[in-house]
DNA sequence: AATTTTATGTTATTTTTTTAACAAAACTTG
DNA sequence: CAAGTTTTGTTAAAAAAATAACATAAAATT
């Protein structure tokens, strides 16, 4: 059995919450916190405590019966697992309002996960810097994905492009893109493709204020009727 | 039975979905089709047709064996499920480049979902339009959002701000809050909370792509070896 | 020193979600 | 007009994910 590449097997919720709780774990230990239990992480990440530990029993990790876990080790453990031993290069492509705040939120979070450039097709950014990357030409794109070796794209342009764009990228040897774009994009299999959808998710919070304003609506009915 | 409210048994994914398959669908009508099959929708949403055809099943909405679904029926059939017969209204909560992005996303796609107000506390963008909306003080949030009845608010303040933001927010009687700030936020539990990560979703596609770049390498080691 | 409390780690169970299987219907083709 | 094809609708099975149950251990308390 390979010992090395147990965590291939980890269920793709898992992946997702080890991701979360580094970020938890790194505003403690930011705070002077050392150790941490299993209901403090899941408070933090609104999940149960036995949640917690079955992720880090899947992981290996082991914490003190009273202490719990500490927090650096979970830290440098859950790195191990996720991140790149040799760093991932990423690219924004489309450096409209979206483009740049992700760029914000993602520039210098993580040294094995940097954005690098970004791309757009207007002449007034082309050139300039955001955050410290240098925005290129669309038309640039394949000479500088293969430059830089960069495998993973953001794609935030407009939607009517989002296929056409994603088509480049994917020739120009991209590994994996995130489509924040509104339209589900086509990659073949070898591209691993993460589509987000705000509309979606904007809608399905819309549909449970409904549902819980018609529940409490038929409450009242009830207590009239009563 | 409550015919009426048999959509409250729907599960969480089948209402995600519901909202992907309209949009798919709205696209599709716009370029003038009329009928469309399970194994369309499925193919531009990247699942199988048997899903799209559970789901339908589930909402209640049958199609015709030769001609597939009426896509101007099913958008109804789906509108009035997930919409709010009234209609919801939204406020964008911190108008940096994230609430001003998703402003634009947003604006004047449903009419059942509106996004009436912005808040910021900066001096600079207070009083000004965005979108066709204006920008109010968070100082004023309390008041607006009762006055103009907001339900929903997106959260797309500095991480820093999150949770008094959310606090302020349930106070003036908000119902729903989506968060798109880095810091997961505490509210009451009659407080519908939807969390979306970005670094996480990112953090995501980059495991994905490592995994996949060590399977090849080991691929590759093994046709060496033989 | 015995008992209680509070955590962890793990197995078992339940719930949720997805996928498979297949009957029925309508159209097409030989 | 019979056989074959295609697509829906539904039930059954499988897979994935979350939750519960509980044994074990370390510290605190009585």
């Amino acid at each position: 059995m390979k010992v090395k590449n147990y965590y291939k097997n980890l269920p793709h919720k898992t992946i997702e919450r080890l991701s979360q709780y580094r970020r938890a774990l790194l505003i403690c230990l930011e705070n002077g916190k050392t150790h941490i239990f299993s209901h403090e992480i899941a408070s933090i990440q609104h999940i149960t405590p036995v949640q917690v530990r079955r992720d880090l029993m899947l992981i290996g990790y082991s914490g003190t019966l009273r202490k719990g876990y500490n927090i650096q080790d979970l830290i440098d453990v859950i790195s191990n697992i996720i991140d790149d031993e040799a760093g991932i290069k990423a690219a924004v492509v489309g450096m409209g309002n979206l483009g740049r705040a992700l760029l914000k939120y993602i520039r210098g979070k993580r040294h094995k996960l940097e954005v690098v450039v970004g791309f757009d097709t207007s002449e007034d950014k082309i050139g300039k810097q955001y955050n410290g990357i240098t925005c290129y030409s669309l038309d640039d794109l394949d000479r500088v994905v293969k430059e830089k070796d960069i495998k993973l794209a953001i794609l935030t342009v407009p939607a009517a492009y989002s296929n056409d764009v994603a088509d480049k990228l994917v020739k120009a040897g991209i590994k994996g893109i995130l489509n924040y774009t509104p339209k589900p994009i086509r990659v073949p299999d070898e591209v691993y493709l993460e589509e987000y959808d705000m509309i979606t998710t904007l809608e399905k919070v819309a549909f449970y204020i409904k549902m819980h304003q018609e529940e409490e609506e038929e409450e009242q009915q009830h207590s009239h009727d009563a």
